[in-house]
DNA sequence: ACAGAAACGTAGTGGTGACTACAAAATACC
DNA sequence: GGTATTTTGTAGTCACCACTACGTTTCTGT
């Protein structure tokens, strides 16, 4: 087992490939798919290499959920174009992130992260915490309000519906659109 | 084991006791208390006692996800009180009776249900769509409009907002007070 | 070339959890 | 009392899963 000081360090690239691919799986199949020996199925390798890379599950875990939380603050940079907006239109902008197809699997595992962390298991409740920080911190910097109290608000407010919506959207197939259309409604003009 | 035609009917009554208290234990400790032999030793019996007045643990599962829904059910209908409201004062009710300590375990856990079955695992994914599907209906009937497309969406949109709330406390112990009162701001006056 | 570290393979351990087998008490019902 | 039911004891199976022991091969620096 070993605190391992590797010097060598087609170590690190190793682990990340990996961590890109195990992110890749848990994206697309949940993070009940990191079970050591199908994932390293799926990696073609064996459950003893995760070990070697990452020395616990938890570590696994640790690295793919930050893997993930880095992807997706690129995908909301690279959306993040022109200035700040009133609340209603950062949200109608924001809901057509979150349900583009290529951003749901993000949404999915972060309700699993935080379904999973609120009993306090770790490391899901501190990760899941993280998660909704940098949301709301993303949500905050594309509002056009001084920071305060009110623009924290409005981006909670945000978030919530956001959240809300991908919640129902998973298990109660049906389109949201009417409902995110009038919740979008009633976010702008702006009321404090 | 074995499909028991139990002729004696204590057997129904001692079952539905023990579902009481294993509901209990969900509602206070989550659905991963309901290990059989945790779970057991709560009820002060063995495992095989579960078994036996159960058959397996999906069983388990299905009959206090029911009796959470049923009680769930109860609790609404005594707090109906009055005719139908705007979909502004049926949210503000809804939002007093959901973040009512009392109340909050059944959030918790229909987030835990729902999130266990996106990924299509029963018998979560099943309940979970019947307990959004009833909590949409309450909505419904408490919602002065007429049926149909529009209030359909308006009580989705109250319960997108009151699980994206519920969502968001669990990982994120900050008042969400602020919030909701600007997210009921936004839901009244009628904007179809 | 060769010592030591890194990379990888095979197998095994220990724990848990759902569920079963079998049988003997205890309890209720008529 | 006798039958069916309920409870309990003891034990064990089977699958899964995180993690380990221990070996061998491959690489790396000098």
């Amino acid at each position: 087992m070993s605190i391992q000081v590797r010097s060598k360090a087609k170590f690190a690239s190793k682990r990340e490939a990996m961590t890109q691919r195990l992110t890749d799986i848990a994206l697309a199949d949940g993070l009940s798919e990191l079970v050591l020996l199908r994932a390293a199925k799926r990696l073609a390798t064996s459950d003893r290499m995760l070990v070697y890379y990452f020395g616990t599950k938890s570590e696994i875990i640790h690295a793919v959920l930050t893997c993930i939380s880095q992807r997706q603050s690129a995908m909301l940079a690279a959306r993040s174009s022109g200035g700040p907006r009133s609340a209603k239109r950062v949200f109608e902008k924001a809901w057509t992130i979150v349900s583009d197809p290529k951003f749901v699997p993000f949404m999915r595992v972060w309700t699993e992260v935080v379904s999973r962390g609120s009993r306090g298991e770790e490391p899901y409740k501190t990760l899941g915490e993280q998660a909704i920080s940098s949301w709301l911190a993303w949500l905050e910097t594309r509002l056009a309000m001084p920071p305060g109290k009110a623009r924290g608000r409005h981006a909670a407010a945000i978030l919530t519906i956001l959240f809300g919506a991908t919640l129902l959207e998973m298990s109660h197939r049906r389109s949201t659109l009417g409902t995110v259309k009038l919740l979008g409604a009633g976010l702008g003009p702006f009321r404090n």
